[in-house]
DNA sequence: CACAGTTAGGAAATCGATTGCCTAGAAGCT
DNA sequence: AGCTTCTAGGCAATCGATTTCCTAACTGTG
């Protein structure tokens, strides 16, 4: 537990003033390229990290951007921090992670944090249910919202398109000879699961056909999804494929699907939606799923963040693809 | 997007300078309570926050501290975070997290740019495959070990207690009364799989016991869980519970038993380790689990940590108790 | 009324790094 | 030799908030 090493004890072993270190290290100024390097090298006997606060302080900048997630940190915001952190460390900033937990008045402490921190940008994340409210009015820095959408339309916001999503799930399964298709997903109320039944039915549509059943709608669990594998069977459908709206109702389904003697893909073929490895692989047979490349999203949120700080502000939706992995669970 | 309000813009709007600024905002000096308002009203007003870089550049604290995940944020970080967040929020820090995905450069490159950022302290966490090198040597803050433990025995490390879980887990299955157990875990090497069989065997031993088969090594996955299965009726040693080394063993088993005919609980009872909600919800029956109260060991990493940066470090290895939670898959 | 003792609040130094301005000395030119 | 032109590097202001020291104006007392 030492001192911390400041810039003037480097200028002194070096014998220099604290400025013409501080050239040295920065590669500014001129400077005897001997001086320079008697300089670095007393920084780097000393072990010397220059002193972020301070140098914002001058410059700035705190090359740092705040992440706030307003659900808890889960599987959707880890992938959007990754995503984010690739496209911003390329440029040398990092990412101060703040998990709002769903709770209003944390939400509203962390962004006082940041804004107390000085952050370069903002980036607001969390699981989409609907758009949510601007985080803050007349922030002094840009804002970009990932995955979740603002409802302010100025704003800028990177999301998924889940329509086209459904669009491709059920292409593929057109591909493969299905004709007989369910839709089983989340909460109707939820706007994913509004999204990709739309985007379901509309496809077919397009071909000139329909789901064959009604859009089953229930939770985003297995439980639904095996509860919902005897309704289908119950109703006499006689489905050839199911789109489920999530990977977990999806391998519900499949469990409920092989308890009640039906193989899959033989006699029914499944898609989930998520691409979450541990569903996708765990299934049996393992399951073909729509991605919407969160990281992707997170990388093109960052992207859209810098361009802000450097002036060059992006506004509105920016939906983006998503993608068709398939697996054995719709395997011709 | 204002420019920033700086705390002389405060003093000059209540007309005063800005040091009693200062000291009416902290509650520090003596200050008539009317002009003490004053200030505070000229802030809201103005939507002051105080700059943290300049504070910190003159007390010397940043009421913060880095989280350095040496393999990625996975679902083993993040209750650790939140644990650590909690212990942490209530003296108002905050946790820059810090992903340095298994690479000892960017880890190294995370390490300065949190001394750069002159953080209080640092907590490193990571999965557990053995004890690892120390982050640094003669670092200008305190660390703390989380879940991982550090090589070197004068490191403060904060870990769960494996055998512990496991004692719990098998002293659960005799209470029920099982009496041939056999234990299906991850890889050998594996520092959590050595301790939690070790756990297995001498709990058994010190009932006179011992497990009915060879410990059955293989990997952390739904896969070998469903292979082990037909590895244990095969063999014949007709157990009649199996402690796992994961939840995800655990669950690939559970359904391998199902598709042979057997009955979980009533043929074979099943105890899984992680706790790990996805896991034991979706599992038929639920799972039994262990839980390393992951969010315990970050809230107590973090206590340490404030200990440390108090000046009153904790050395040595800290072993915390696990905590079995019974579900369907034991029910007698 | 004079003096000691409080009290409220201002002035200025400080933290560490950056940066614009300035100058001593070397080099170049006639 | 005397002048100009570079060049290398020092000096000091600056960022924003905190904090120590200091003083002017009260208050109270004999």
């Amino acid at each position: 537990m030492d001192r911390a090493v400041t810039i003037s004890q480097v200028a002194a072993l070096a014998g220099v003033s604290t400025g013409t270190a501080s050239k040295a290290l920065n590669g500014r100024g001129a400077l005897r390229p001997e001086t320079r390097l008697r300089v670095q090298q007393a920084a780097e006997q000393l072990g010397f990290v220059a002193n972020a606060a301070a140098r914002s302080l001058q410059t700035g900048r705190t090359y740092t951007v705040g992440m706030i997630t307003t659900d808890s940190i889960g599987r959707f915001s880890i992938p959007l921090l990754i995503g984010a952190e690739d496209a911003l460390g390329a440029g040398q900033m990092s990412v101060f992670l703040c998990d709002a937990r769903d709770d209003p008045i944390r939400e509203q402490y962390y962004l006082r944090t940041l804004l107390s921190r000085k952050v370069d940008g903002i980036i607001v994340t969390g699981r989409r249910t609907q758009a949510r409210q601007p985080i803050g009015r007349d922030l002094p820095i840009p804002v970009v919202y990932a995955f979740i959408s603002s409802a302010d339309e100025r704003d800028c916001s990177v999301v998924p398109d889940e329509a086209d999503g459904a669009r491709r799930a059920i292409r593929h399964l057109l591909a493969v000879g299905r004709r007989r298709i369910a839709h089983v997903t989340g909460p109707e109320h939820h706007h994913s699961a509004q999204m990709r039944a739309a985007g379901a039915v509309d496809t077919l549509a397009a071909e000139g056909l329909q789901l064959a059943t009604p859009v089953l709608y229930g939770e985003w669990s297995e439980a639904w999804g095996r509860q919902a594998a005897g309704i289908l069977l119950s109703n006499g459908a006689d489905v050839d494929a199911v789109f489920c709206g999530s990977d977990q109702v999806a391998r519900g389904l499949a469990e409920g699907l092989r308890g009640a003697g039906r193989e899959v893909p033989r006699d029914v073929a499944l898609v989930g939606f998520d691409n979450w490895d541990v569903m996708v692989d765990g299934c049996r047979p393992a399951l073909t799923s729509v991605d919407m490349d969160l990281e992707g999203i997170g990388r093109t949120a960052a992207e859209m963040l810098l361009a802000a700080i450097n002036g060059d502000p992006v506004h509105g939706h920016q939906a983006r693809p998503c993608r068709l992995v398939p697996r054995a669970s719709t395997a011709v």
